[in-house]
DNA sequence: AATGAACGTTGCATATCTTGCAACGCATGC
DNA sequence: GCATGCGTTGCAAGATATGCAACGTTCATT
């Protein structure tokens, strides 16, 4: 819509990949090396890009406090977080926040288990959609035309031999997750790895963000994950509730 | 620089502080209402904005993936990882790891404490700079000059009663820490955390990143975190030897 | 139900701002 | 010492962003 500023954003991504010198950067943008100079420049002044000793061009520290920024302003996560570590604290496993944004769904808040064996994962990363609990529940809440859509577009990438085969698939278990109000992921992702999520629901009952409990198979079984099911269910309602305009109860706060 | 890549990005500070819709923005930017429009359009195409279901505007979900892969491609942040993991391993506090750029110090990377107790901090995000050990590191390798320009130009807020006061407390810090080739921060920034910090020099002998350990009153006394310095100062060592092309050793990864 | 205000959106003519060019300075390597 | 490659600058030409005015919608008000 606007050439310069296209011009000057598709840097970002290119030098996301790497750091990159002027030419290079002319170069990928199909551009006059003194044009590239004068947007780098421009992003340079605001602390997008960074140019390091090597006089190569990097993305910039800015970005990050963007990034920061960003993600600390949803109000969905404010209102989330003490009710997520008040979950962590007590079962001690891992726990995402989740919303979906532009055809993608991303962790926005994390606790850390406790356990020392880790996932994966970071804040602002998309997960992986066709697999994860926190993705199917986003997605269940879409209209059925809008899903069915969506699902077809996707790729089915077999992560494990768990992982969603097909968008068939998919839409099935999408219903039954729309059905139910909470949704799995047995080592759909990574063999070893169970979570179990619910919804997160806004005062008109649309899914606005989703939450999961995840644990490698080595702390508990899927079953044991599953005694906790009514747990991450009562945290996710807890949540929406405080979120559709109630006063925080103390009661809930569990 | 550039007007219109300006204009553009001028938007992105403005939306950190919280949705706007485009009314707000056109009138902040000092534009029409149609070209905050289309500079807005151009932002959302490429993933950098995004339209909330109320219409008004949030950043986007591309720039977690930017500053995601931005963190993930430093090389020093790759090759510290797993010595930053090993020493959590082995004394389980916090672990951070930090840069220079642009006159800021950044942290890079972190690995959780795994007490219960937690202090707050984040990749990406600046750090306290005339308090935090890792920035007493990387600061004092500028040369002279350039040390005393830059400490002149901070700001000294008191966090606590042992925060730096000025620059010349800092000056004398910094000088110290240069002599002594390891930093601390005992409750400088928050009354009850220290931390105890080393540098990771390449093979030119300068500072290119710093690390450091932390660890809460209650869980050690800072008598006790300072009896663990020689083992931040060999991982750091570790480091540093990799950073500056010696081959990964077993024996140093400790 | 009707009116009005507020907001986002579009087409268009103007002229501003970006662009590519060519030339320069500077470092590095042959 | 010369050549090559890189980043940089001034300038003229014209492509491109801009503001305006008008339209379509939505929402709140009377």
């Amino acid at each position: 819509m606007s050439q310069t500023v296209d011009r000057a954003l598709s840097i970002l991504p290119l030098l996301a990949e790497g750091p990159a010198d002027l030419g290079q950067v002319a170069e990928r943008l199909g551009v006059h090396k003194s044009t590239a100079l004068r947007l780098l420049r421009t992003l340079h002044e605001h602390g997008l890009v960074f140019r390091q000793s090597d006089q190569r061009y990097r993305l910039g520290a800015r970005l990050f406090a963007l990034a920061q920024e960003a993600v600390e302003n949803l109000d969905v996560r404010e209102i989330a977080h003490p009710h997520l570590l008040a979950l962590n604290e007590k079962c001690g496993h891992t726990v995402h926040l989740a919303v979906y944004e532009e055809q993608e769904v991303l962790y926005i808040d994390k606790v850390e288990s406790r356990y020392p064996v880790r996932m994966y994962s970071r804040i602002g990363k998309p997960v992986a959609i066709t697999v994860a609990a926190v993705a199917k529940l986003l997605l269940s809440d879409f209209p059925e035309a809008e899903r069915r859509a969506f699902a077809e577009k996707l790729d089915y990438p077999a992560y494990t031999s768990r992982s969603t085969p097909n968008a068939a698939a998919f839409l099935r278990e999408l219903a039954q997750v729309r059905e139910q109000g909470w949704a799995t992921d047995l080592g759909g992702h990574e063999e070893s790895i169970n979570c179990v999520g619910a919804p997160i629901r806004g005062a008109d009952g649309r899914v606005v963000a989703a939450m999961s409990m995840s644990a490698p198979n080595v702390v508990v079984t899927a079953e044991e994950l599953l005694k906790l099911l009514p747990l991450v269910r009562r945290t996710a309602e807890a949540i929406s509730r405080e979120y559709s305009g109630a006063v925080p109860d103390a009661r809930n706060a569990l």
